[in-house]
This record gives structure tokens, C-alpha cells and sequence, in this order.
RNA sequence: GCCCCCAUCGUCUAGCGGCCUAGGACGCCGCCCUUUCAAGGCGGAAGCACGGGUUCGAAUCCCGUUGGGGGCACCA
């Protein structure tokens, strides 16, 4: 019985975006599940568009979400090199293989002649494609191309017969014998093309599932055929279906930012995306919602993965955000949330803030609302807002300045005593909760809305608090 | 044009012939709790795309229609 491998072969074009994420989370969960092996490799034969700092991203989007690899990039491993870039000569040996034993050969077709005769087949009704004119060429026919100056490609001689594959997600598919035509290997200049490398590479890296989108499908069966004319056995394919955005067009650009990246900065939890992107598709039974990272490795299946395409929802992750920052510790969270708080100016005691995290996890849907929440904890420069100027201009006259009397005798400064000193000057004032703590509120924290007022007090200190009252 | 994939509340989904007067979750609405805002609790509105079959019986099986999506590159 062989070990299952399962790979996740991204371009590194920057941050990934979720589409692909899913793609990975689905491939690393079929690993983890079984037991397996985890494989990255990175496609970036098309070195034009290739930054070293694009694949940083990539590498360290994969970390962030916990999606560690048994092979690749940075770890090594048995099959190496795991970047294509770095895979050249084995490609041109094993394109060199295919046109010895006959499945390829070298094509001198211009592109013109190409679309002229697609559109020809088009007219006709037919499956546009190559129509095979190079597959037998003499060596005469090929020399008198090459004196005419023509370049040349090596193209795959695709089998004509009906092609099927036996997918986990999809079930059998089928195309009908003469759908699948030839098609290029090695580009004119000498790199290789896309369906070249992913068959060699899934052959020579004992790839035993690929789990990828199903817009490479139609990719399946001619990785197949390479792969068994390359004289290995090809792996069992699970396709799964788009993501799709909002408006249920396939992700792209135009729905803003879709990357790990952008999400990270929006202050989402990675087991919040983790687990928001594995139900994306995906279910256990018919009403879990949260699993921890050990619940999907065990709870994972393939077969349970569903057919139809998936939107985004970003209400529904955020909601899971808010869940998963509940279940943080309070330094934990503390620790999540610095980065938030000093990129808005605030330079924060770290003991002070863990204090403060039981009073708003649950007000926090992503960590960027940290700063708001609790700035009046970090700063003394408070200016009421609107509202907040509106709440302490109502209050009974010279209320405050009695607030800030009643406090000053509370003793010892805890939340239990601040609360029983208000409501006692609340009772004395003929003020209701509502009434006798909104313009301290304001005063306070600057703010109509902020965490609860007593332990807000307490954490702020007896000093500061009555400074703010006094000052207003 | 040809081939392929898909179709249950607005969204993610459960359902794999009778357990379905279609279940859960997000969102939405209402109520409760309540010092603001949240969180939490309770309740509600909301769906099997359409048309034919098969069957004693269909959301579930088959065919067609419609509607989405993908592929048909010297892109991946």
C-alpha cells in the first residue's frame, strides 16, 4: 500500500488568493488525514513575472494559516529541486523521451496557420485543435521547414480515443475520441509548458492525489496521457468546485482584495479563515459549524466535498472571527492585537492590555477594531466625539464634577466599588443606568460606545479617571 | 461553434426513494437580557430552477429545457 502524497503546486504571483487557499487546505487536509505527505511546489517557469518577494509571500501566507509541507521549498526533500525554474533539464529530457518513442514531435506550424484552420474547424461544427498536419513529417519535410527559417515546438500526440477519469469529487467524466487534440509541450524559445511540467513533476514526485480547481479539468486527461507515455502511473484527481465572490462571478481582481495577505490585515484569525474556507465546499454532517485544526484532519473527506461552486461570504467569516477571538486566551489575544494598536500610534503596555481583553473579545469581530475599542486605555489625549460632546452637554448640570467626588472616595479602585459608587450617585441624581452612565462614558473614553464603564474605570486607574471627569 | 461541469432558503450547506408538514449555520426581522456597543438566549420570515418520465411513493433516479461556470493557447 502506498503512502498518499498530495502536492499543492501554486504560481507564486504575491499573496494567494482564498480560491487557492481552499485548493491547499483541501490537499493538506487528504495528507494529514491519511497520513501522508504534504508537497509544495512552486510553478514559476514563467520567470517574467516571478519576484523573489512573490514567493516570500506565498511561502509565508502557507505559514501563517499552518499549512506545513513535508517537501519543498526551504525544507527539502527526496524529490527535488521543488521549483520548476529550477527543473529545466528535466523537461527537455523527458520531451527529448517522447519524441524518441513517437508520442511527440516537433510541430513547424506558424500561429497563423494555426487560427486559419481553427477557424475552419469552427465553421465546420468541429472540436477546434490541432489537426495533427506535423505528427509525420519526413525528415526531408522537416528540413525544408527549418531552411525556410520556420521555428518549431514539441507537441504531444494526444491518443484518439474516448478519455475518462474516475475523479473524488466530480465521479466519472468523459470526453468523446477526437475532443482532446495535440497539444504544445515545449514552446519554440525551449520552455516547457504547463501540462509538460505538472505531468512530469506529479510523475516524479510520487504524487498520489491532486486536488486542484476544477478549471484545470480538461487538464486531467492530458496529464494522464503524458504521464503514461512517460511509462508512470498517474495519480487520482479530485477537482474541486470554483469560488466564487459575492455576485457569483468566478474571484478575481475586480472583488477587491481576495488575498491571505488582505485578510491578515483585516484583522481575521487564521483558524477563522481555516475553518470558514473548509466548510466552503465541504461539510462533516448536517449541522457542525466549528472545528478545531485536529477535527478537520480527522473529520475530512474528499467524498464529502460537494459538486456545485461556492460563493464568499464575508459575513459568515467574520462571524467565525468573532467566535475564534472569544476562545483566545487574554494573552493570546493581547499578543494578536499589538500589531493593531501600534500601527495606529498607541504604544501599549502589554500587561495592561491582557487585562483589558476579557471586556472586549467578545466586541471585536476582527482585531483591527482593537484601536477604537481601547484607545482611551493608551492615551490621555481624549476629544469627545460628536455624540459623545452631545451625551456630556445633556447630563445635569455640574454632574460630572459630583461623579468625579463620589469616585474619589472609592476605596479599594475595583470594579465592584466604582459600580456601587455610581449607582448610588445615580439613585441620589433620579438617573437611571442609561442616563447617569452615558456622560461618563463620553468624558471618559471620548466615545458614546466603549466596554463596560466600571472595569473601563479600573483599568484606567482612579487618577486618570478623575483627571478626564475634572477636565470636562 | 464543439466538449465538460453545476443547479435545495439571499449565502454556505444536510438530504444519497418513504424518517421531509425539507434540517443546521450566516445574514435579516422580533422579543428577552442589558450602563453604551457587542456577546448570549428565545422565536420568525425565507428554498428543492422548469417540463416530462420511472415508481405504490421523488428534493433524491432518467431525459429534455432554461440558467450559471469552465475548457477548446507557444496561459497556467
Amino acid at each position: 500500500m502506498t503512502t498518499v502524497r498530495c502536492r499543492f503546486a501554486p504560481a507564486p504571483s504575491g499573496s494567494l488568493h482564498v480560491g487557492n487557499v481552499r485548493s491547499a487546505l483541501f490537499s493538506w487536509l487528504w495528507a494529514r488525514r491519511n497520513g501522508g505527505a504534504f508537497v509544495l511546489r512552486v510553478e514559476d517557469t514563467d520567470t517574467s513575472r516571478v519576484t523573489e518577494e512573490a514567493f516570500q509571500g506565498v511561502l509565508a501566507d502557507l505559514r501563517w494559516l499552518g499549512l506545513d509541507w513535508d517537501e519543498g521549498p526551504e525544507v527539502g526533500g527526496p524529490h527535488g529541486p521543488y521549483r520548476q525554474s529550477e527543473r529545466l533539464e528535466i523537461y527537455a529530457a523527458k520531451a527529448a523521451a517522447l519524441i524518441d518513442s513517437g508520442d511527440a514531435y516537433r510541430c513547424y506550424c506558424t500561429p497563423e496557420e494555426l487560427e486559419e484552420r481553427k477557424q475552419a474547424q469552427m465553421a465546420r461544427g468541429e472540436a477546434p485543435g490541432y489537426d495533427g498536419r506535423c505528427r509525420a513529417l519526413t525528415d526531408q519535410e522537416r528540413t525544408a521547414f527549418e531552411t525556410e527559417g520556420r521555428s518549431s515546438v514539441i507537441r504531444f500526440h494526444m491518443p484518439e480515443r474516448e478519455w475518462a477519469i474516475q475523479d473524488l469529487v466530480k465521479g466519472e467524466v468523459r470526453w468523446p475520441s477526437g475532443q482532446l487534440k495535440d497539444f504544445v509541450l515545449v514552446r519554440s524559445d525551449g520552455s516547457p509548458v504547463f501540462l509538460l511540467a505538472v505531468a512530469v513533476d506529479d510523475m516524479l514526485m510520487d504524487v498520489t492525489h491532486v486536488v486542484r480547481g476544477d478549471d484545470l479539468l480538461t487538464a486531467a486527461p492530458r496529464n494522464i496521457a503524458v504521464i503514461e507515455a512517460l511509462g508512470g502511473t498517474a495519480p487520482t484527481y479530485a477537482h474541486l468546485p470554483q469560488v466564487l465572490g459575492p455576485d457569483r462571478k468566478p474571484l478575481s481582481k475586480r472583488h477587491g482584495s481576495t488575498s491571505v495577505e488582505s485578510f491578515r490585515e483585516q484583522g481575521y484569525l487564521a483558524e477563522a479563515l481555516i475553518n470558514y474556507l473548509a466548510l466552503l465546499g465541504w461539510s462533516a454532517d448536517a449541522e457542525t459549524t466549528f472545528f478545531s485544526r485536529v477535527e478537520l484532519v480527522q473529520k475530512f473527506d474528499l467524498a464529502r466535498v460537494s459538486s456545485n461552486p461556492a460563493a464568499f461570504d464575508t459575513d459568515k467569516l467574520t462571524f467565525m472571527n468573532n467566535h475564534y477571538i472569544q476562545q483566545l486566551s487574554p494573552e493570546e489575544l493581547a499578543a494578536r492585537c499589538m500589531h493593531f494598536l501600534t500601527a495606529s500610534g498607541l504604544s501599549v503596555d502589554p500587561e495592561l492590555l491582557t487585562k483589558a481583553m476579557p471586556m472586549v473579545r467578545e466586541r471585536m469581530k476582527t482585531l483591527t477594531e482593537a484601536p477604537e475599542l481601547l484607545r482611551f486605555l493608551f492615551t490621555d489625549d481624549i476629544v469627545p466625539n460628536e455624540k459623545a460632546a452631545s451625551l456630556i452637554a445633556k447630563a445635569p448640570e455640574g454632574y460630572l464634577g459630583r461623579v468625579a467626588d463620589a469616585l474619589a472616595d472609592v476605596q479599594p479602585w475595583s470594579t465592584e466599588q466604582i459600580q456601587a459608587a455610581l449607582d448610588a450617585l445615580a439613585e441620589s441624581e433620579g438617573l437611571n443606568r442609561t442616563k447617569a452612565f452615558q456622560p461618563v462614558r463620553a468624558a471618559v473614553t471620548g466615545s458614546n460606545v466603549s466596554p463596560p464603564l466600571p472595569e473601563s474605570l479600573e483599568l484606567l486607574t482612579k487618577e486618570r479617571t478623575l483627571a478626564r471627569l475634572r477636565s470636562g
